[in-house]
DNA sequence: CCTGGTGTTCCGTGTGACGGAACGTTATTC
DNA sequence: GAATAACGTTCCGTCACACGGAACACCAGG
């Protein structure tokens, strides 16, 4: 274990988390480091170009490279490149905007979408995280996950306050996910959501699609149409991953 | 500098790199360290989650980890962010692929993009680098570069071999693309690239965009199309991103 | 059964990361 | 405008800890 390694790690994490050019001083104080030690391990990272220095300010802030380094790791994932072309042909067959996802501790991780040329849009970003039971997505692949009920139960403990979840309900609800083949999700009450999941080794999710629609444009066929393109895509893509 | 943080990232650069999972002892000899010392450190960075070890074969992977790191740099970014709305602008008014991208280095980089929804399509990815005078958007900054010939006479060496280059003819059409206000490039022969800089701070570009279409669509009409569409859409840009 | 490869563990050595204190500048305060 | 505060930076003595060499356990293939 290298402390110099964590905290030099800890350190670009909370440069890149910040919009803003951050403060050495702030990074010590939230990290309770010493400036030196900062200051030392920040003038490592600015050598290696993860980060530049504001000559005016002396903040600091995080360069593309970092963004470089994780963007060949997103490219060679294989759901993700496994994706790309069922993706298109979700978004061709629905016209509104698709993402893949995949589980990430309890949350779900966006890898990729693609938005919908119509006005209406809305705001999960390839890269950002939802607790999984939030998102349609999230809850098909729950639906297949054996420890289903300790994920709610975390999440629930987690978004007390901000959203109260009844675990024994959405344990249920997960079960009509796992007949229908589909989960639908109104967590943004202007949007409807279809997730499938994408079916890898062990029964398991590998990812999962979603289709999300502005409420006002999604009509009874339109939403039986989703959900049809959803399924087939979810299924057909399972078969070609599963050929890998 | 802190040597062991400097090894740990050539490390996660190594294993990210790669489209296959890693061998502990391949890096030690690419990066001519002890085994002992890959090991510690590759323990190190899997401890924080930035990789993972298969079970099964011991090798080594980047995890979504380090790509989430980088994407909330990305996310922040000045140009990236306010290149959104009008990306999607010149997608709408071309109907073809189109692409943001900045300077690094002497290469462009390639920070978002959306892909038209015809059946042609050709291979710069989001995250990807291209030397700059090859690419229409690159050429469009260039031309505001005051020591664009020692770029291209970079790029020259460094691309001997593989494609040869005419510095001096080169200059000559980036004082053409400067009267024009805008780039075309052919690199690709079976496609035509259109490209414009984002006016910054100083007289220097900010950025480019650019919008890539297959020859085969691309009449004279729809070629005076977007070069419009590019020139309007770069200048708005501009102005928007002067104001922040 | 041996050889060559892997990833892993152990350990003595010495170097380089560490934190505290002092520095020079730049904002902020009264 | 002096005083104060906060910033990033530099210096330095101390000792933890990163280091590399060697030995280890394991799995292939010959």
């Amino acid at each position: 274990m290298d402390r110099a390694v964590l905290r030099a790690f800890q350190i670009l994490e909370a440069v890149s988390r910040a919009r803003d050019p951050v403060r050495l001083s702030s990074i010590a104080t939230d990290l309770d480091l010493q400036k030196s030690t900062v200051h030392r391990l920040l003038q490592t990272l600015a050598a290696m170009g993860y980060v530049s220095q504001e000559p005016e300010t002396g903040r600091y802030r995080a360069t593309l490279k970092t963004w470089e380094l994780g963007s060949g790791v997103l490219n060679e994932h294989p759901v993700k490149r496994a994706a790309a072309p069922f993706l298109e042909e979700l978004h061709r067959l629905t016209g509104e905007t698709v993402s893949v996802m995949v589980m990430a501790g309890d949350d779900v991780l966006y890898l990729d979408k693609i938005i919908s040329p119509r006005p209406v849009r809305f705001t999960t970003r390839a890269g950002s995280r939802v607790a999984a039971p939030l998102t349609a997505g999230g809850q098909a692949m729950l639906a297949l996950e054996p420890d289903a009920r300790a994920i709610l139960e975390r999440v629930a403990e987690r978004l007390r306050g901000e959203r109260e979840m009844d675990v024994e309900l959405l344990l249920a609800a997960l079960e009509t996910v796992r007949m229908r083949g589909y989960a639908m999700s109104r967590n943004n009450p202007a949007v409807v959501s279809i997730g499938g999941a994408i079916l890898g080794q062990g029964g398991r999710a590998a990812g999962a699609l979603s289709v999300s629609a502005p409420i006002e444009r999604t009509d009874a066929d339109k939403q039986a149409l989703i959900i049809e393109s959803v399924r087939v895509t979810c299924t057909r893509m399972a078969e070609t991953l599963g050929r890998l």
